[in-house]
RNA sequence: GGCCCCGUCGUCUAGCGGCCUAGGACGCCGCCCUCUCAAGGCGGUAGCGCGGGUUCAAAUCCCGUCGGGGCUACCA
């Protein structure tokens, strides 16, 4: 039995199951399989295996689709837009799965296996071997008679592959040829005793009745690769299957430690990051890090760059550790190449969220934001950063109040002066432009005052912006307008100076 | 235990026998710029796990070893 032919038409699926938030690693297997799709012309199929009730939640199931578009990550076939092979949730497929296990069994591919964990590993124990050697393919040979009196005994069997009794080799592309030893692996359930098909007989049925021509899935799933190839076989013997994918083993992403990325752990939860104000972009690029580069001097590229140079088998087989540090990195120079209009209008839903603006945006506010736009955007990491850059532009001026630890470290006693310098020139500033306040100020404080710059206008920044760290300060005033600035320049001379 | 995968700076990687006194990026450190913080510019720090082969030549190929990881369910 043959892999696809090259020149036929690429088909990868992405198939998680809906069991909770959608994880990184999971991410960039999607982003590896959607590169893949696009890159050759081939078609990316998105298909949900929620055959484990238990565990399944409709919920995590709006959050699969609801990652994948915002990312962008477009499906050709799945939930949704549907397809030739639809439906594409296994929960839907049940009656296809009961017809595939009928064949398997006429054919005598499968057989039904009684046993239990519990008699498997004391055989296990009464043979002198390991315990944890899993299924020993007891049931295989069993004669119709014991078969029966296993049944008249109240017992409902599962029904299990049988593997076949020779190595099983393929040639994975990401990791060249990997062979398992006959006998290596046991004979796997494919159906429960209740007649619910499992996960290792419901992926590779479906991959052979979608025609899906590469798996690129996590490095886990490596060690159940022989036993779906076996499957494989057995479907193409009864017709269901052309071939035998060409298998991709992704390397695993890692967190802190030398542990895979838990689905606990924060830093493996991608709304996270969307929360955060990372852009879908810049995750992306970042998420492509993870395994593969683009170049040996480069790596900011835009998903389009992406798809262009992306080759499967070029990816490493090492696994990666996220580094959220490179992650904010790569985010800061996606969102510093955003053109200003795109950055405030990605930006203001954070800024709402943070209450810093309110629901509708006036033209007014708008036209605010699009003026500090180009002064806060190179200042940012994450979208949500601008919240602390431009509060101050629509603060309230009757609660407007500068920081408690900006003001203990700038607005002392000895601010008094500076303070009182300041509101001073800047009542007489004829042109109230950044560049006038700027000469006035260097004027009255630094020549005047005698004062070193760092310490001249940390009190005013303070005073102005409520901040110690904001956007440039003379360009902050003139956007601030004359009368608020001068109001709170004035707040906070009597402040420091009535002590508080 | 068994099976399988992996092993280049702290981290992600380039490298596919000579271009490597190992390149880039993030981080970190220093300097410059400077009204704060960033950004930007310049410079620096740091790595082929180990041992054998093969070869005129190995980070690159082979074997072993050590280390790390995964799987080993009637979960996916």
């Amino acid at each position: 039995m043959s892999t696809p032919a090259a020149s036929s038409q690429v088909r990868v699926r992405f198939c998680p199951s809906p069991t909770g938030t959608p994880h990184v690693g999971l991410i960039r297997t999607a982003l590896f399989n959607w590169a893949h799709a696009r890159h050759t012309g081939g078609v990316f199929v998105f298909r949900i295996e929620d055959t484990d009730a238990a565990r399944d939640s409709e919920e995590s199931y709006a959050a699969l689709l609801d990652a994948l578009r915002w990312l962008g990550l477009d499906w050709d076939e799945g939930p949704d837009v549907g397809g030739p092979h639809a439906p594409y949730r296994q929960s839907q497929r049940r009656e296809i799965y009961t017809e595939i296990i009928g064949k398997l069994v006429d054919a005598g591919e499968v057989y039904e296996s009684f046993s239990t964990p519990e008699e498997v590993e004391a055989r296990h124990r009464a043979a002198g071997r390991d315990p944890k050697l899993g299924y020993d393919n007891f049931d295989r040979t069993l004669t119709g008679e014991q078969q029966a009196t296993f049944r008249a005994e109240g017992r409902e069997p599962v029904l299990r592959l049988r593997m076949p009794d020779t190595d099983i080799t393929f040639s994975d592309l990401i990791r060249g040829e990997i062979t398992f030893k006959a006998g290596s692996v046991p004979d796997p359930v494919l159906v429960r005793a209740n007649g619910d098909p499992l996960y290792t007989f419901v992926n590779p049925v479906d991959d052979a009745l979608m025609r899906i021509t590469h798996v690129l899935r996590g490095e886990d799933l490596l060690p159940s690769t022989p036993r779906q190839i076996a499957l494989y076989q057995a479907l193409h013997r009864v017709g269901v299957a052309e071939h035998i994918p060409h298998f991709g083993h992704l390397p695993y992403v890692m967190g802190e430690g030398n542990r895979k990325l838990s689905k606990r752990d924060p830093q493996s939860n991608l709304f996270n990051y969307r929360e955060r104000g990372f852009l879908p972009e810049g995750l992306l690029n970042y998420l492509a890090l993870l395994g593969w580069s683009i170049a040996d001097d480069r790596d900011i590229f835009t998903v389009d760059e992406m798809v262009r140079a992306f080759d499967i088998t070029r990816v490493s087989a090492n696994p990666a550790r996220f580094d959220l540090k490179k992650a904010e990195a790569v985010n800061a120079t996606h969102l510093r190449a955003l053109p200003p209009a795109e950055f405030v209008a990605r930006a203001i839903p954070y800024l709402q969220a943070a209450g810093v603006l309110p629901p509708e945006v006036d033209e007014e506010k708008r036209a605010v934001l699009t003026a500090v736009a180009p002064l806060v955007q190179e200042r940012c990491i994450v979208l949500s950063d601008a919240a602390n850059m431009v509060g101050f532009l629509f603060a309230d001026e009757e609660t407007f109040e500068p920081e408690p630890e900006s003001a203990a470290k700038a607005l002392g006693a000895d601010a008094q002066p500076v303070l009182q310098a300041a509101v001073d020139t800047l009542g007489s500033v004829a042109e109230w432009t950044a560049a006038g306040i700027e000469g006035a100020l260097k004027e009255a404080l630094v020549d005047g005052l005698g004062l070193k710059p760092r310490k001249a206008f940390a009190p005013v920044r303070v005073a102005v912006t409520g901040r110690t760290v904001s956007p440039p300060l003379y360009e902050s005033m003139e956007l601030l307008g004359r009368e608020r600035t001068m109001g709170r320049l004035r707040r906070a001379r009597d402040r420091v100076a009535a002590g508080a």
